[in-house]
DNA sequence: AGAGTTTCGCTACGGTCTTGCTGAAGTCTA
DNA sequence: TAGACTTCAGCAAGACCGTAGCGAAACTCT
C-alpha cells in the first residue's frame, strides 16, 4: 500500500510511448506515408515526422524515396519498418524431431530447419542436435551472433520459471538438464524454454484458427494429450508453470486415452505404434465398426479433460491441435456432443490447421514478444541520442 | 492489423496520468506532504504541488494545515484524499439473507444492513427486500442519490454479461428476473451483478488471506460448493461468465459432497439440515468415528474438484471459504493430503477469515473499481477546468 | 505550359515538467 | 533568548513536446 508508484510519467516517457506507437503503426503495414501514420496514431504530422527521422537514424525504419506514382499531387516519401534490424529463433524440441524457425522482427519466417532425433536419445545427444539446428540457422541465414534478439525453445512437460522440467517430461533424461543455462552460455541473447502445448496455443492465436479469440483452451490431441491456456489474450503459465496439466488427474483419462486407438482390434501388427492411430482413423472413415468404436472411446476420454477445462475457464474457443487434429472430421462432432452433455455452456470448437509447426511458431511468437520488449527499452536510448544531436 | 492505434498520447493525457498517479499516492496512505507525494510518484515537487491544488479545488482532496509538529524544520501542509467525495454499495443476495455494505471511496465501510429472507421467497419478494436494504443504506447514511457512484450485487449461479443468471441458480425464480434492469431504473449509477464465488475470491485478495497472491483459486465450501478464480491479479469471468463452474462436471462430486455431512449416521433428527453440518464437525472434533468418516468423505469429494482447478491453473494459493471454512481445522489437513495425492504441484491452502461478509466485501471492491474508472475519466475534466482558470 | 492537388519543411505558439533559487516557519543549541 | 539549522512553500527560468499554420516543392491533369 505504501510502496512507490511507478507511473511517474514525464515528457521523455511520453516521447517513448509515442515512438512505440509509431513503430506499431509501421509494423505489419505496407510502407506508409507520414500522413497515414499520423492518422493511424492520432498524432500530428510534425510529431510523426520527427519520430520517423529518429527511427530512420537509429536503424528502426527505412525510407523509400518516391518513384513515379499514380496519384495526383506530390508523391509522399514512404517509411517502412526495418524488419531486418534483428532476428529471432523459435525451436520445437520434440520426441522425434527438432524444428527450428528463424524470423525477422516482422515475424516473417526466413529459414526452417528440421532434424530427426531418436526418441530414446540421451539428453546430451538431444542438446547437441538442438545446438546444431541453431547453428544451422546462423550459417544458412548469414546471421551474426548479435543479430539474434531472442531464442525460445519448446519442450514437453511442465516448465518451471527457470526453464527446467523437473516435475515430469517424456524426453528421456531431460528433467536433469538445464537448457536455459546450456543455451545462454552459447548465445548472447535472452533464452526462454516453454511447454509445447502452451506454445502451440500461442501460435493458434497468432496465426492459427483462434486469432479472434481472447479466451482459448488449446487441447493437444496426439500420442500424448495436453493443454495450453490463453486467457484475456495472454498465455497463462500458472504460478509454477504447470497450468493446463489437467491430464495428471486420474479421473481424466488423458494418459490412457490414446491406448484405445493403439489397441484397436484388427490393426495389422506390422505397423509401428505411432502409425496405428492413423490407420484407425482411415479405417474408421472407411466404415470399419471396430475402428469407429475405438475413435468413439478415445473422444469420450478426451472430452472429460476438455470439459473440465471448459467448465473451469469458460473459454470462447476450444482449439483441437496435435497430430490427431488431421482427423478432426472424425473427432470434432462427437467431441461437441460430449461437451454438450458435460458442460453448462459449450464453446466453439475448431481444428488447428497449423500442422506440426505450431509449437515452433509459438516459440517464435514468444521470441518476438521479447524483441518487442527490447525495442521498447532501447527506444528510450534512441530518444536521448537524438536529443544530443 | 490496419486498425487505428489508440496510444496517441498528448500532453493532456500525460497530465491526466500524473493526476491519477497523485491520487493513487494519496489513497490508502495517511495524510501526506507534497514532498512525500513527489517521492512516491517520481514527479517533481512543483508538479505535485500544482496537481494537489487542482485536486483540492475540485474536491478530490482536503488540506490539513500544519499543527505544532515534532520534527525539525518548517512543518509541512498535508493533503488527504477526500474519501467522502463519493460512496459505493456492495450487496450479497443470498438464499437466507441479504447483506449490504456502504463504503466511501477509500473502501472504509460506513454502514451495514442485514436482512433475513425466506429461502423459498418469490423473486419479486427478494427483489423488494434488496430494494429496501439499499434504501436503508441511503437513509441511515443520509446519502443523496448522486452520492452513490456504483452498486454491485452478488448472486448465486453463473452470471452472464447482462447480469442475468439464465443457466442455473438456486434462488427460486431468479433466472427469469433481470436485476440490472430493475436496479438501473431505480438508482442513477452503474449497476453490476456478479457471481457470489467470484466476489468472495475478490474479497480474499482485497482484505482476506490472499492479499499477497496474484493467482488464486477460491473454493466455496458450504451447503453449496463453488469456485472463483483470480489470475494475474484480476478476476476471471470467462467468455460467458461461467468460469469456475467445475462443479457441474459429474465426475467432480461437488453437488453431492455435502450430503455426506447431511446424512451422517447418529445425527439427531430434530436439528435442521443447515445445522447438521455444524453438528457433524463438532462431533468429529470430539472424536466420534461416524462424524470423522463423514468429514473424510466430504473432503475427498471436495478435493476432486479442487484438484481439477489446481491442475488446470496451477495457482499460488487455494483459499477455502464458505460456511464450512469455520471448521478449517478439520478440513485443511486432509484436503492438503488429497491434493498431494492428486496434483503435480500442491499450492498453499489457506482458510478464509472473512466470515459471511466476503461476498458483500467483494461486491464492494468491484464497485470501488468502477468508481476508480469514473475518477479517471472525470479527472480529465478537472484538468481542462483548471486550464481555463 | 498552366492550374490544381498533395506533400514536405519550417516556424510560431501553448502547455507541461524540471531545475534552481529565495523567503518563511519551525526546532535545536549555546 | 538569539542564532544556526532544517524543512517547506512559492516563483522564475529553461527545456521539451505537441499542435497549428504557412509557403515551397513536386507531380498530374487539362
Amino acid at each position: 500500500m505504501t510502496g512507490p508508484i511507478t507511473t511517474g510519467t514525464d515528457l521523455a516517457r511520453l516521447r517513448e510511448l509515442n515512438s512505440l506507437s509509431v513503430v506499431r503503426a509501421l509494423r505489419g503495414n505496407p510502407p506508409s506515408t507520414v500522413t497515414e501514420l499520423a492518422s493511424r496514431t492520432g498524432l500530428s504530422r510534425p510529431s510523426v515526422d520527427l519520430i520517423t527521422q529518429i527511427l530512420v537514424s537509429e536503424g528502426w525504419a527505412t525510407v523509400i524515396e518516391p518513384t513515379g506514382s499514380s496519384v495526383v499531387g506530390r508523391p509522399a516519401r514512404r517509411y517502412q519498418f526495418n524488419a531486418a534490424a534483428g532476428y529471432v529463433i523459435g525451436v520445437d524440441v520434440g520426441v522425434h524431431k527438432i524444428l527450428g524457425l528463424v524470423a525477422d522482427l516482422d515475424g516473417t519466417v526466413v529459414h526452417t530447419v528440421r532434424r530427426q532425433v531418436a526418441p530414446d536419445a540421451d539428453p546430451q545427444v538431444r542438446l547437441a542436435a538442438l545446438d546444431r539446428a541453431i547453428a544451422d540457422c546462423f550459417t544458412k541465414t548469414k546471421l551474426a551472433p548479435d543479430d539474434l534478439w531472442a531464442l525460445t525453445v519448446g519442450v514437453t512437460g511442465p516448465v518451471d520459471a527457470t526453464g527446467r522440467t523437473t516435475l515430469f517430461t517424456p524426453l528421456p533424461g531431460w528433467s536433469a538438464v538445464d537448457p536455459v543455462a546450456y543455451l545462454t552460455a552459447r548465445y548472447p541473447c535472452p533464452v526462454y524454454v516453454e511447454n509445447d502445448c502452451k506454445l502451440a496455443a500461442v501460435a493458434e492465436r497468432w496465426h492459427g484458427v483462434a486469432q479472434d479469440a481472447d479466451d482459448i483452451v488449446y487441447v493437444l490431441a496426439g500420442m500424448r494429450t495436453g493443454a495450453g491456456l490463453i486467457l484475456d489474450g495472454t498465455l497463462r503459465r500458472g504460478y509454477g508453470g504447470a497450468a493446463g496439466e489437467i491430464g495428471a488427474l486420474r479421473a481424466v483419462r488423458w494418459l490412457t486415452a490414446p491406448s484405445h486407438l493403439e489397441n484397436c482390434p484388427g490393426a495389422p501388427e506390422t505397423i509401428s505404434p505411432d502409425d496405428k492411430a492413423a490407420w484407425v482413423f482411415t479405417t474408421a472413415r472407411a466404415g470399419n465398426a471396430d475402428a469407429q468404436t475405438a475413435v468413439r472411446r478415445y473422444v469420450r476420454d478426451l472430452a472429460v479433460g476438455a470439459a473440465a477445462l471448459v467448465l473451469a475457464l469458460d473459454p470462447q474457443v476450444v482449439v483441437l491441435g496435435g497430430g490427431f487434429s488431421r482427423s478432426a472430421d472424425l473427432i470434432l462432432e462427437p467431441l461437441h456432443r460430449e461437451l454438450q452433455r458435460l458442460c453448462l455452456r459449450v464453446p466453439e470448437i475448431r481444428a488447428s490447421t497449423l500442422g506440426d509447426e505450431s509449437v515452433a511458431l509459438g516459440a517464435l511468437r514468444l521470441s518476438l514478444d521479447e524483441a518487442d520488449q527490447r525495442m521498447l527499452s532501447t527506444g528510450l536510448s534512441a530518444l536521448s541520442a537524438a536529443r544530443r544531436s
